[in-house]
DNA sequence: GTGGTCTAGACCACA
DNA sequence: GTGGTCTAGACCACG
C-alpha cells in the first residue's frame, strides 16, 4: 500500500496512480470489478471522497467504467490504456524538462548525460528499498 | 514572454524560471540592473506582488540582490548558480519521472527509449519555431 | 502575544520568530497540527497573507510542513532546528554588535563587559515579568 | 573610506556610523568643522541627498550642530556623546538578543559561550583582513 | 474546513 | 524613482 499522506502528490493522484499500475500490470484485469469505494476508503484509511476523486479520473482516462449498484469495472481495453497513459505521461515530462534545460543554454548532450545519470540514480535508490 | 497564466504552474514560479533562465543564457550580466518590479509587472500584465514573489525566491537562490531604492542586480557568479540551478532541477525532473515510469512497470530500456523520443522531438519542434 | 505592528521588525518576521521558539520550546510537538492560518491570523488581528508568509519562511527552513486540506505540522526534527537556528542567529547578531563596537573603538574587554551587564540585565527583566 | 554601497547596511546609516566613530576616536574635534555635505558627497561617491540624512540623524542625537552659512561643527561633548552613544547602541542590541535567546528555551550559560565563540569570531575575522 | 496563489491598492524606507 | 511590507478580499486545489 504505497500511499503516503505526507510528501507533496495529492492523495487522490496517488490512489490513481497506484491503481493504474495495478492495471496495467494486468493484476486487475477486464471486465473485473475494483474494490467498492468504501471498502478501499477504509483500507487506506483516507476519506471516501478521495478515493471517489481517484476513480473519477480514472473513468476520465477511459481506463474504467461504472455500473451503477455494482460497482467499477475494467474497461475492455484498460491495460492497454493504462501501459500507454504511462508512456505518454513519460514522453510529456520528458519533453517538458529538455525544453527547459534547453532554454537554459544546455546542449543536448549535456541533457543525455543528465538523463543517465539521473537513470543510475533511480536503480540506486530502487536497489536500496 | 512565454507567460501563461491558466497553466498549472505558478505565475511567480514561470517568471522566476524565466529569469534564471535568462541569467544562464548571459542575457543580463553580473552588477547589471534587471527590471524594476513595476516595470516587469507592467510588461508582463501581472500585479507587482506577483513578480516581487519571484524576485524574492530568486535572491533567496543567490541569483540575484536587491538593493532599495537603486533596484535588483545580477550576483557575482549568477550565472554560474542559474546553470547548476537548472541542471539540478532537471535531474530531479528526470529522476521523479523514471521512478514513476518503473512503477508502471517500465524497463529501464523502454524508458531510455522515450527519452530519446523525447529529445528528438524536442529538436524538431526548436527548428520548426 | 508578543507582536508589535509598529516595531521596525516586519509582521511576518515577528510572527515567524514567535512560532520558532514556541517549537523549539517544545509547545508544539513532532507531528502536532499548528493553528490554521485564518485561525492565527483571526488571534493576531494580521492578514493571513501575513501569516502565510511566515509559514512559509518556516517552511523553508524545514521547520515545519503544510499539506493542502489538512494543515501544518511540526517536522520530525523540528525542535532541533528550531534550537540551532537560534543559536545560529544568536551567533550572528553577536558577531555583527562586536565588530560594531570594534570600529567604535571599544576594546574586548569593554565590549564584554557591556554584554555582561546586559546578561545581567536580562535576567532582572525576567524575574519581574 | 568604509561605505559599502551593497551590503544590507543603508548608505546613510553607514555614513551617520562612520562619521560617529571619528568623532569618538577624536580625529574631529569639538568646535571643528565637519566636510562639507557637498565635499563628502563627491568623496564618497554618493548622492547629497544621503549625506544630508546622515548628517541629520547626527545632529538629532546632539553630536553635531549646524551654524547656517558656515557648517556642521562637532559639538562640545560630542566625542563623550559618541562614546556613550555606542555603548548604548552595544547594551540594547545585547539586550534584545539575549532576550530571544532565553525565549528560545537557552540557558544564561550557553548564551554566554555563544557570545564568546562570537568574540573569538571576530577577533579572527579582524586579523585577517 | 485546510493551505496556496493572485489582484488591487496602500504606505514605508531608501537613493 | 527603487524595493519591502501589509491589507482586503477573491478563487483554486485538496480532504
Amino acid at each position: 500500500m504505497p500511499i503516503d499522506p505526507n510528501g507533496p502528490v495529492p492523495l487522490y493522484q496517488q490512489i490513481a496512480d497506484y491503481i493504474r499500475q495495478l492495471v496495467a500490470a494486468g493484476v486487475f484485469r477486464s471486465a473485473e470489478a475494483l474494490p467498492s469505494l468504501r471498502a478501499l476508503a477504509v483500507q487506506l484509511a483516507v476519506n471516501p471522497n478521495t478515493v471517489q476523486r481517484a476513480y473519477d479520473q480514472l473513468e476520465r482516462e477511459g481506463l474504467v467504467y461504472a455500473r451503477r449498484g455494482l460497482g467499477l469495472f475494467v474497461a475492455e481495453r484498460g491495460a492497454e490504456l493504462a501501459r500507454n497513459k504511462s508512456q505518454e505521461a513519460l514522453y510529456q515530462t520528458f519533453m517538458q524538462a529538455i525544453l527547459a534545460g534547453k532554454a537554459a543554454q544546455l546542449s543536448g548532450e549535456k541533457i543525455g548525460a543528465i538523463f543517465q545519470r539521473a537513470l543510475a540514480g533511480a536503480d540506486v535508490k530502487a536497489r536500496n528499498q
